[in-house]
DNA sequence: CATTGATCATAA
DNA sequence: TTATGATCAATG
């Protein structure tokens, strides 16, 4: 693997230089540049192209619970285009805290210490398009407006009050107008310690915090 | 055909 | 083992 740039961008600003070249390229090209090969198909590299994208830019937090670039609070997005340039997936932000002593406040929440400043870097990804011939967008750097930032924070509140009184088990992915909480596990029989119906301590199915596609789609929408 | 629930790879 | 990176695929 060749390293493209000498560490971690120190700036926005230089972040967005780095990302900025990649806008119009191919995904082969961002591969090729680091002399890595791409997977034949996503269908067993799910995450690839995103963490070649990281690697690419310098992002040096690993799989920490941490956005992406630390040293200036920005974390990295890729939002995956259908044929008509719309996000065709919700875009995973992070694991649900299910015990109590995981709990915060909205301010200290992972949810919000992610979405305060996000590059969204769209990919081409309908499935016609051969993945090394699949485009890299323009990138978006993005922090969420004070409408934006109010519903998130209504969401988060409403789902972690379930999540802390025992109602785990009746979230839905139909809850939340923006985040929703999903499964996010390697299969059906994961399992991680939350709060039951009894207000017990139970295994449970690890759960994610995901934006909605129609979420996504509005930022797209305004730039 | 959009959405929900399920799943795959990998690093520390 | 549990977080990251996400997309797949069944379902309504």
């Amino acid at each position: 693997m060749t390293t493209v740039f000498p560490g971690p961008p120190r700036t926005e600003q230089e972040l967005m230089e780095r990302a900025s070249e990649l806008a119009g390229k191919t995904l082969q090209y961002l591969a090729s540049r680091q002399n890595i090969e791409l997977p034949v198909s996503l269908n067993r590299a799910k995450g690839h192209i995103g963490t070649l994208l990281e690697k690419y830019l310098g992002s040096t937090a690993g799989s920490l619970p941490e956005p992406d670039f630390r040293e200036i609070g920005v974390e990295l997005k890729t939002l995956p285009l259908n044929k008509q340039g719309r996000p065709k997936e919700s875009t995973y932000v992070c694991v649900v805290p299910l015990l109590p002593a995981e709990q915060t406040t909205w301010e200290q929440s992972l949810v919000k210490r992610k979405l305060s400043r996000v590059l969204w870097l769209p990919i081409e990804a309908d499935a016609e398009i051969p993945l090394p011939r699949r485009r890299i967008g323009s990138p978006i750097l993005w922090s969420p407006g004070a409408t934006q930032e109010k519903i998130l924070r209504a969401d988060w509140q409403e789902l972690m009050d379930m999540v802390i009184t025992g109602e785990l088990e009746n979230i839905s992915a139909r809850l939340g107008h923006y985040l929703q909480i999903r499964p996010k596990a390697q299969n059906a029989r994961s399992l991680r310690q939350g709060i039951s119906n009894t207000g017990d301590i139970n295994a449970t199915l690890p759960r994610g915090f995901y934006l909605r596609t129609r979420f996504t789609r509005t930022i797209l929408q305004n730039h």
